[in-house]
DNA sequence: TCATTTTCCGTTTACGTTAACGACACTTAT
DNA sequence: ATAAGTGTCGTTAACGTAAACGGAAAATGA
């Protein structure tokens, strides 16, 4: 046991040898190919299962030549959501680690303020050669008529971060939504005394396209409505992305009374943050919201944002290439549905949390 | 950009092309072997820092015919302590990432109440022929006088899951006691007023081994004093591990009045669950504790347990192992310290929290 | 001067898997 | 009868890197 030596490495060679034919018809055995009568199959397939045979992936992944072409299709970042940097570090790692299996992986933004954009991206990907797209879907009709061309051309198709109605081929890789947002909720619970003030705070420009968000409001609620607590429930939006901006419409509702928990229901909880930093005069109340973004961290080591809902979004980028490396070349299936973890940041433990 | 063809694998080969050598020339250089004259050897680096060479990695792995034997000296699961499982589980997964390397790992069990088991075990280790051992340390005298034997004989240590003083070679993979402690503070800060009764909870066997709970414990008080708000803290040790002998002293305990808030301060929280579920006559408090264990969740699911922070020792376990692979195959150095993420699991997060 | 060592470098095999290509026997069509 | 097709299988060259081995030239020793 103590020493490592008798145990070489169980190979194709070996099963040939065994079973007294060639590696070719070994390597046809493992690949389901044709051109092998079903005694020697047979008997292979019981030599391999016999010794548990395992193919050495580094191997396989050097002799193949692979021409695949795979297409990122996600929203530009911008100053206001840098979210979307996040999700393009773990696409960038992904891409880096596909590389050498021959796999090229190309990258297209569209803005998510501006629905023609998405459509001009999309073409160019039908256009191109691609063999896989993931998708990050903001604008559901356009997305659903995109995913419908990509089926027509035999382009296989991941959502990640947010699913939509219109079923995509591999899959989804992202949160659970409506959970996310009973997380919320159960934070709130600990917060605040029954019959407590409650704001829920949708802050972003367009928001008529981030049907989403109604999901998490929904969880949201729907976990608070359940403790029975009597708590009074308010709902508001900002339709703006800019601080004065925001700052105008918040002054404006703090007027009539600071709530005493604020549910910002997107990763703009930042512009929120820097309210409140700016405005002590007014009494803070405790703050939710989304995402590890430097901004939102910053308000949360000040103390402002007292918790900051996490779902990995590089994570998800890097999972979905993954999935597609997996399904070409190990010929493994779909996901379906990957649920990313859900991670409370607080001031206390931010500085461990990683990509 | 859209045709990904003219991008072929920039190798070896080409170095060696460019530079008119042969590819063992550009291999001593790569592997910084003797035997390639100042001159030569200054024209490749020159072409490979141009042209950005990358190894493959996989063609590496395939080539390098490796005799190295690791050796994984862990805690023995028991019925208390399933988190040594987890820890386990990591590094059986790694295990079998590194065998088709030829790496061969072998994992020695101790129990963590019996400090011969070290030390018998420690000694097959050094007679072994082992080139490098992941340590998760519980004694810490011993432990030290192992790795002080280990150096000697020119063998790697990492530690995983508890630092100690005596330094490893290799470094620390592990979770940051003191925030693990501040981290559960401020949990509590959220959960009561000025003024609260809280009880810290040591419930372990053996409770003289665990010097790293102080640590935990000194973080934990550290944040609720920094606070100032006059909180009532003490602290009590439970030195049994059967569901009946804590229950005789927790019934003793509650006697003279329940806290608000009870910090256990290791994986037995569920014993503290059961005890607050059975009696629920008595008032239960707030209830923090540690590790993702069935047993644990259990309770957070039932409502019983608040938080479980955890530090996903499977990954702990899983890091080490890819460490000595990159220390050894890839040359790369030490990690010295990789802190662990620490995770807030609540009742609304537990089922998408992963290994 | 000749023998020996040292320095520098190329040829070749190996790692485990894939797949193109061709060989052979046997069947079917003409 | 011969040609063409089909089913089964083996040989062999790749993929990119590592390293054993040997060879030629230069340096050193006597």
């Amino acid at each position: 046991m103590v020493d490592g030596k008798e145990k070489k490495n169980f190979g194709i060679k070996d099963i040939a040898r065994l079973a007294n034919v060639s590696i070719a018809t070994v390597d046809r055995v493992l690949n389901n190919r044709k051109d092998v009568s079903d005694a020697t199959r047979q008997k292979i397939k019981d030599i391999i299962k016999e010794y548990n045979y395992q193919p050495n992936l580094y191997a396989r992944s050097l002799s193949v030549k692979n021409n695949l072409n795979f297409a990122v299709l996600i929203p530009k970042t911008s100053l206001e959501t840098g979210y979307w940097q996040l999700c393009l570090d773990g696409i960038e790692k992904g891409i880096k680690e596909l590389e050498p299996f021959g796999i090229q992986t190309t990258v297209f933004l569209y803005d998510q303020e501006d629905v023609r954009t998405f459509v001009k991206v999309s073409e160019q990907i039908l256009h191109g050669n691609f063999n896989a797209v993931v998708i990050a879907p903001i604008f559901i009709k356009e997305t659903e008529d995109f995913v419908r061309q990509c089926h027509k051309r035999k382009l296989q198709t991941i959502y990640i971060n947010s699913d939509i109605p219109s079923k995509s081929t591999l899959g989804y890789i992202g949160p659970d939504l409506n959970s996310t947002g009973r997380l919320a909720g159960n934070l709130t619970s600990y917060l605040v005394n029954p019959g407590a003030k409650i704001l829920i705070l949708n802050v972003a420009k367009g928001l008529e396209n981030y049907k989403y968000l109604d999901t998490k409001i929904e969880g949201y609620k729907e976990y608070l409505h359940h403790l029975d607590r009597q708590f009074e429930i308010d709902i508001a939006d900002i339709p703006y992305n800019v601080y004065e901006e925001v700052e105008r419409e918040l002054l404006r509702k703090m007027k009539t009374g600071s709530p005493d928990v604020l549910f910002v229901t997107n990763s703009r909880v930042s512009v929120v943050g820097q309210f409140f930093y700016e405005h002590p005069e007014i009494t803070k109340p405790y703050l939710i919201g989304f995402d590890f973004l430097e901004a939102n961290v910053n308000y949360l080591t000040k103390g402002v944002v007292d918790f900051l809902i996490c779902q990995r979004p590089d994570k998800q980028g890097y999972l979905a290439l993954n999935y597609l490396y997996r399904f070409f070349l190990l010929k493994e299936d779909g996901v379906n549905f990957k649920p990313m973890p859900i991670d409370i940041i607080t001031i206390e433990n931010y500085m461990f949390y990683e990509n």
